[in-house]
DNA sequence: CTGAAAGCGCTTACAG
DNA sequence: CTGAAAGCGCTTACAG
């Protein structure tokens, strides 16, 4: 039914080993005349390589398994993207697999990507997942966790230091010209992970504020603002859900943003730039984590020091902006 | 290295067909003893079923294809959340490529999914793509578009009725107190595809109205509204995207929502709870349409009317909504 | 530079 | 109900 390299080799008068050489480009060389022979040959009868074919013979499948809690989720989906593109710059395909943050489901899930004979696996964990380390060495395939591993876990993490980023946003809040002598925090429901070095790096200021918390939905955000006996004036929210969840809570509850609460979120997806007011983000280097988590699935040299996440300023937090908040944007 | 069906037979002291057969469970019946010996065998070596191996073999890679104009955009995001739900619970995995709103792009990611044997593809089609029916068909994979297919294609298309909920939109917008007399359409630069249908629909109710156009993005829906001598007392938008541009620039502009301009979108995606105000919109049935979109490509009955779109009402059309925009959302 | 042949780990007739 | 064996389409030593 399909063509197959036999064919293409009998229509050029070759070999099959000779038809490989030239589709993959090596490891031998080919004559440049019998070359153009094969090409033709390929060409003429639509051949394609069948990846699965060489991917039991060579060990390789071409595949990388990504993992992500939920890719729905604005910041999850844009790593997701940045995963791709960075993945097809090195010619292999992107599986994706939900894991709903749910252990339970993430192991499945790896099991299922395992099975499939990924080359690589890229997980965001799930809170509460077990580290899968073991699996993938037992199989040897390398694992690499971008933004969050599993607490304890000694695997390779890419993540932002938000350290600086963080103090940025605080101290924007405090000096020009918004003053705000008491900038609170709005933190998940434990330290864990990334959010827990933000929510130190928001202590390690100094600055005199109260640590707020909430799920990390929009709606759980939204819910805690509506309860709030006294809004904060200012505040920086660990994600951007929380601060869109917040953004929505303080509009149905008639609190101007920022003239009565300044806000500034974490992660600077897309979104923020569209909200109401648009979101002044610690912008998180989504495209620079991406690259260096495929780098590190590859084996090759990836830098000793972890890219930084940068203050985004738009309006939530007071600054006036010219124009309307899409100015700019790419969407 | 990796544990085969081999060591499994041999440590269960019976055939490698046998071993197939349970871990299969078929083609052929295996005596309950002689089945309990290969899983625990199979346990105790660790063995993992190769798909790779068995896709050579078979045929058949338990891969799909999913290409995406832009994973980013929350309504495919969703649809594709969706598609790997349905895709899962029929043991496929999803390969998912983005094709960037490129025609370019979709053809080669194309390309590369076949090389990957996937057994099929879900395509939302990237505006002036071809069609890829021939390059599928060729090798004999099944394809199936959601949501937008080539003009001219005759593939099938997994698509929502969208014309009762934008009918309902418009009909909200004129009664219910709203009480507008006209009514105007935000479309995208061209009539192709399913906002063609939402403009056709909109055009059949007779009601009044301008028709506006702008870009499918954020920042270009902003832009137009930024650029207007007069905005609109009553617009639908025919995306998400649009809709949320228009809050976007109608809050840089000091436009307010819905007291001077009532607006309704379509689509429906999760963000649409969590806008200031929340957007009442005409909601796609995406797991409906991931469901059916799954069915065709396993070959299974699928209901041959279109699944409907239906208006979810919130308060950018002016209603007056209980309690915050979370309220009810789960996220 | 080229070719014949083994073998990757399975599935599946086929024979028993 | 079970087993020996062919073969899926490649890649890769190995020999020339």
């Amino acid at each position: 039914m399909a063509v197959t390299m036999a064919d293409v080799a009998r229509r050029a008068g070759t070999s099959i080993a000779v038809v490989s050489y030239v589709v993959n480009g090596g490891p031998r060389p080919v004559a440049a005349r019998t070359r153009e022979r094969v090409l033709a040959a390929a060409a003429e009868l639509g051949y394609r390589h069948n990846r699965v074919a060489a991917a039991l013979r060579s060990g390789s499948s071409g595949l990388v398994g990504v993992v992500l809690p939920d890719t729905v989720n604005p910041y999850f989906a844009a790593l997701g993207q940045r995963l791709e593109e960075a993945l097809s710059a090195s010619g292999k395909l992107m599986v994706v697999a939900n894991s709903g943050y749910d252990g339970q489901r993430q192991a499945a899930v790896i099991d299922a990507l395992l099975g499939a004979q990924v080359d690589g696996l890229i997980v965001v964990s799930a809170p509460g997942a077990d580290d899968p380390a073991g699996l993938a060495a037992e199989s040897g395939v390398p694992l690499v966790h971008v933004h969050h591993r599993p607490p304890g876990s000694d695997t390779t993490l890419v993540a932002a230091d938000n350290a600086a980023g963080v103090a940025a946003a605080v101290a924007h809040l405090r000096g020009h010209g918004h003053g705000h002598d008491r900038v609170d925090f709005l933190a998940g429901p434990t330290d864990e992970g990334p959010v827990g070095d933000r929510v130190a790096a928001w202590r390690a200021t100094g600055v005199p504020g109260e640590l707020l918390r909430s799920e990390y939905g929009r709606a759980a955000a939204a819910r805690l603002v509506a309860g709030l006996k006294a809004a904060p004036r200012a505040l920086v929210a660990a994600t951007d859900e929380q601060a869109v969840g917040v953004l929505a809570g303080c509009g149905a509850a008639g609190i101007e943003v920022p003239g009565r609460l300044a806000l500034i979120s974490c992660d600077g997806s897309s979104e923020t730039g569209f909200t109401v007011p648009p979101l002044t983000t610690v912008e998180q280097p989504l495209a620079e984590m991406a690259r260096r988590a495929v780098r590190h699935l590859l084996g090759e040299p990836v830098p000793g020091t972890p890219p930084t996440a940068t203050l985004a300023i738009r309006r939530s937090c007071g600054c006036s902006h010219p124009g309307f908040s899409g100015v700019g944007a790419t969407d």
